[in-house]
DNA sequence: ACAGCATAGGAAACCGGTTTCACAAAATCA
DNA sequence: TGATTTTGTGAAACCGGTTTCCTATGCTGT
């Protein structure tokens, strides 16, 4: 590979002033940078990024840690081209590690990027608490944001959506359009998304003073394989219900297809909910009621507050998203309706 | 930070000593390297991995280069998330550029990778031509692997499914199934994936001496609004048809939607098949027989060749996968069926 | 007792850039 | 015209590691 060596002696100029060129920095006679653009062309020179790096001691890079799990499902790829996307627009590459399956993995893959100094970085907690993030945050000198996550003690370094309350909100509808034995379908067991959902779902339930039947809610996995489970084992428990909530649409897939298998008649019978509105909720048989979570629009302000950090721009203080509830088909109102 | 530096004195001894405990190196005497230890543990020192790359013109990562507009569907998270877990089982880190909307922001993102020096490129073309890649991968050292693209000139760099046969297996399958007039729906234009499959459909048809009709092809764009589209404007066409074939799986199911909307049956009036066996296409009503491609197997294969060539050991020599169709509900026979 | 080799560790060169410092020439100012 | 500032450039230090080269010691074998 040339180096910047041979490009100066090309030139017959110095290193340095081959990287004034370069950088645009200090001054430099039009002659002479037209020598060195004229050596660089000819000898096909590209410089060394990471002799870059190292010596500026920027790598102009944003780090994202996020777990494998949740690479199915458009939720990831719209987060992920969505990020990528926002960091190349502002002159940053980004670097994606996968916190794996525990939390340990998850701290080595912070690690890892910080290591590769990362200039910032983006975290996904899957299985570090909020308060190890607080501690992550407190001990590390780049700018860090969490994403998904509430941090009380951090609230400029989170981004979130509140999917508690968000699907208190969903369920309280679906209450106040008849509904009463609601049936849950939760994610991947200790999901924290997942667990505010649920969390969100009972909620609703004891304001209405409904019960919580733990016959009503079922373990799944984000997956519509799962989901269809879910709802073959919700049939088969014998408790009736009106109306199920998937913590997320391929699940909700699932389980309208489930329902579907045993001739149950989605909405007639039973009406179903998700969450993430992905791609194909509006395309389903029948259309999938979802509740969207502005994904994109959450990602683009966490990159939007990174790089606003590292250049010193102005950030607004957003950091608070909220779902929101897209009625389809897979709605209908329930038998305890009031008119 | 700490640097090795500091690390050294402390533990009062050279840098060089304090490399030869990292990295298992040379020899060192006990009682040093555990003074070594103490010290870096003590200091909190974490290796500049930076410089470590620099020194050792090794930054012990994988670039791949893709197309954003791929990112949605499910064969993207696939892609990656095996991508990025097979590069870290092997001790690499996955560095991801994307290649936007024209061929040269395309060349940007291999040179963007290429200057930050990773050891290995997996390149997804999307507007490179083969002839390109040729060039690309001639011309630099670095081990270069073409995913879903046949290079005639490099065969042992490419790992690709042939398209146009697995969709002509899969039109030539219906036709046999007794179907004659079948439409069409394309990716988006100019996608090379969607291009030979276009031309499989079309060669089966020719196979069994049937008329390819322009009227049952239709561009749609990868999206399932797009299906849906084509479906209804396929039908507003006249011309009738009795199976749907859709270039990629999302399609299919907007595709479904448009037929069920204008209150067709499928498969009993129309059968409909897509591409990639989305997560989905089991639990959709009903169920999309779909072609399996097998991109976790093919990127699998790809980063091993890397691997085998960065670490030298062997490779076997698979580079061409095939696709399996799956037959579900949405497939029925056609009107010319013969018993 | 001495050659020969394995062990242990320091000094310094090196990776390929950027940046500081020093200095000279040219341009501006008084 | 002399002093000062601006412009242009090279030498060398630096970023934080790795690696080569070299020296010194302790063992082994004879």
């Amino acid at each position: 590979m040339t180096t910047m060596l041979e490009v100066a002696k090309r030139a017959g100029v110095s290193k340095a002033t081959v990287s004034r060129v370069l950088s645009g920095n200090g001054y430099v006679g039009e002659t002479t940078r037209a020598r060195v653009f004229k050596a660089i062309e000819e000898s096909g020179y590209r410089p060394n990024l990471l002799a870059r790096q190292l010596a500026t001691r920027k790598s102009q890079t944003l780090g994202l840690v996020m777990t494998n799990t949740l690479y199915h499902g458009s939720y990831f790829s719209e987060l992920l081209s969505q990020a990528a996307r926002m960091a190349e627009e502002r002159g940053r590459q980004l670097i994606l590690a996968d916190g794996k399956h525990s939390a340990e993995q998850e701290r080595q893959a912070i690690q890892l990027l910080l290591d590769l100094r990362c200039d910032a970085l983006i975290i996904y907690p899957r299985f570090l608490s909020p308060d190890e993030m607080d501690e992550i945050i407190a001990s590390h000198r780049q700018p860090i944001m969490v994403f998904n996550r509430r941090l009380r003690k951090n609230p400029s370094h989170c981004i979130f959506a509140d999917h508690r309350t968000t699907c208190f909100n969903a369920v309280d509808h679906l209450i106040r359009q008849g509904h009463r034995e609601i049936a849950f379908v939760s994610g991947t067991q200790g999901s924290p998304t997942s667990l505010e959902r649920l969390s969100g779902y009972q909620a609703a339930l004891l304001q209405h003073q409904l019960p919580v039947d733990p016959a009503l809610i079922i373990g799944g996995c984000w997956t519509p394989e799962s989901g269809c489970q879910a709802a073959r084992q919700l049939l088969a428990n014998g408790r009736p219900f009106s109306a199920l909530v998937a913590a997320n649409d391929n699940m909700a897939i699932g389980a309208m297809k489930g329902l579907h298998e045993a001739g149950i008649a989605v909405p007639q019978q039973i009406s179903v909910l998700g969450f993430d509105d992905t791609p194909t909720a509006p395309f389903t048989i029948p259309s999938l009621s979802s509740v969207k979570i502005p994904v994109s629009d959450m990602i683009a302000e966490t990159v939007s507050k990174l790089i606003a950090m590292l250049d010193g721009g102005e950030l607004n203080n957003r950091n608070d998203f909220s779902g929101e509830l897209i009625v389809r088909d897979s709605l209908a109102p329930g038998p305890y309706i009031k008119k």
